[in-house]
DNA sequence: TTCCGAACGTACTAGTTCGTACAGATCCAT
DNA sequence: ATGGATCTGTACGAACTAGTACGTTCGGAA
């Protein structure tokens, strides 16, 4: 839960330094999340923590780079969760839909991660690029889809015209889609995505929807 | 193309005054969607048009009221493409490809339309809610679908446990995704999703993606 | 104790941004 | 042509916002 501290390097750092940082961090995330970046402000954020604007000037150098540290931080963490899954010992497709089940539980459960995702693309993903651990680290899911599919693809179940980028592209779309837009959609559609009761059938939708496709072999490439 | 003017009431304009008009909502779209609401300046927008600030606020109001008017503008676009697409002669899963390549076509073409979406839900569509024509007339898509829907169920090539607005978000999350989070894929895959070399598998995925899922009967609900 | 640097608070500045007052131009009907 | 309505340009102000100068407190080492 508040292992938010360990997003915080801790070389030689009061304890009560750690926790005004990461008490930072977690109102900046809101607030950054709520508004973008240009809409948030420095001044209600301060307000918002238990310390003052002085502080996260001192921590944090600007604006723009206590919004880095947020963005580094709820990359760690998906990071985190995509280290944990176990796929091994499932069949591929069964792996698929786990993997799939995976990213909507996270993206459902994280919304200011997605909104921060969608923020940051307005700005042409200029923030992200300047972090290299970001750019560095995030390729875990791949490897791991990767695997899945080679080996859908070597029994025979899979599709073999479609590689990991593009099945991770379908997954994080649908899973994105429900959160990032879902006030644009509830308010066409009068249907809230994120509804309890739909739950359920919109987490087995998207395994289906992955599962189907690839094991759908009507297009593929290798001669029958 | 310039079919921008007749997104402009002329109730007794001049010519002038209608081209005006036209001028600053073009130059407005691509401000807002390059910068968030936020981040758009009207002094930045004015300095782009052939007019002054002045008008901006003779016309349109407010910040706020420009903004309104580009995004009803957009929304105006996408329900007249909606409104072209025929597709009474076609099978139910070509009619589904169909309509699922039309929306990749639109959304991957209009970029600004997906920017000011993904701006609009980090503020809640709070102005979305306000445009009583967007939330009126934005249904057109749903009602071709359940058109198509109904007919693939009855016929028995379509599983019946996914309804018309599931579909459709399927079909946007993909489509949108493309566009929304551009940047951000690009910048951690090395992969841009727009590229043109792409383009056709991409456009292939989206229809595979909807047919596959709507025509694999595993998950169905009737008894066979 | 004394000293030192890390951590912190207050009050302020410099610059920006939305919006407007006011003055002038243009068009059109009578 | 003339009065009035519709447009347009300029210069400015009030409010807000990121960032900082400067001083204070606190904890531990010598």
């Amino acid at each position: 839960m508040t292992d938010r501290l360990s997003d915080v390097r801790d070389n030689g750092m009061t304890e009560r330094a750690i926790r005004t940082q990461g008490d930072i961090l977690e109102v900046a995330t809101a607030e950054f999340a709520a508004n973008g970046y240009a809409g948030a402000r420095v001044d209600e954020i301060a307000a918002r923590t238990r310390t003052t604007k002085r502080m996260i000037y001192y921590y944090f150098g600007s604006k723009e780079g206590l919004y880095l540290a947020v963005l580094e931080r709820v990359y760690a963490q998906i990071r985190r969760v995509e280290r944990g899954i176990q796929i091994d010992e499932l069949s591929p497709d069964d792996a698929l839909r786990t993997l799939a089940e995976a990213t909507y539980d996270h993206h459902t459960t994280h919304e200011a991660f997605i909104q921060l995702v969608s923020i940051e693309n307005i700005h042409r993903a200029e923030h992200l690029r300047q972090s290299e651990t970001i750019l560095r680290e995030n390729v875990t899911a791949i490897t791991l889809l990767e695997e899945v599919i080679d080996r859908g693809v070597r029994d025979g179940i899979f599709r073999d015209d479609v590689d990991a980028v593009d099945v991770h592209m379908m997954i994080s779309a649908y899973a994105c889609f429900h959160v990032a837009n879902r006030h644009t959609f509830a308010a066409i559609f009068d249907r809230d995505m994120l509804d309890p009761a739909l739950q359920e059938s919109h987490r087995r939708l998207i395994g289906d929807m992955v599962v189907a496709t690839m094991t759908d072999r009507r297009n593929d490439r290798r001669v029958p």
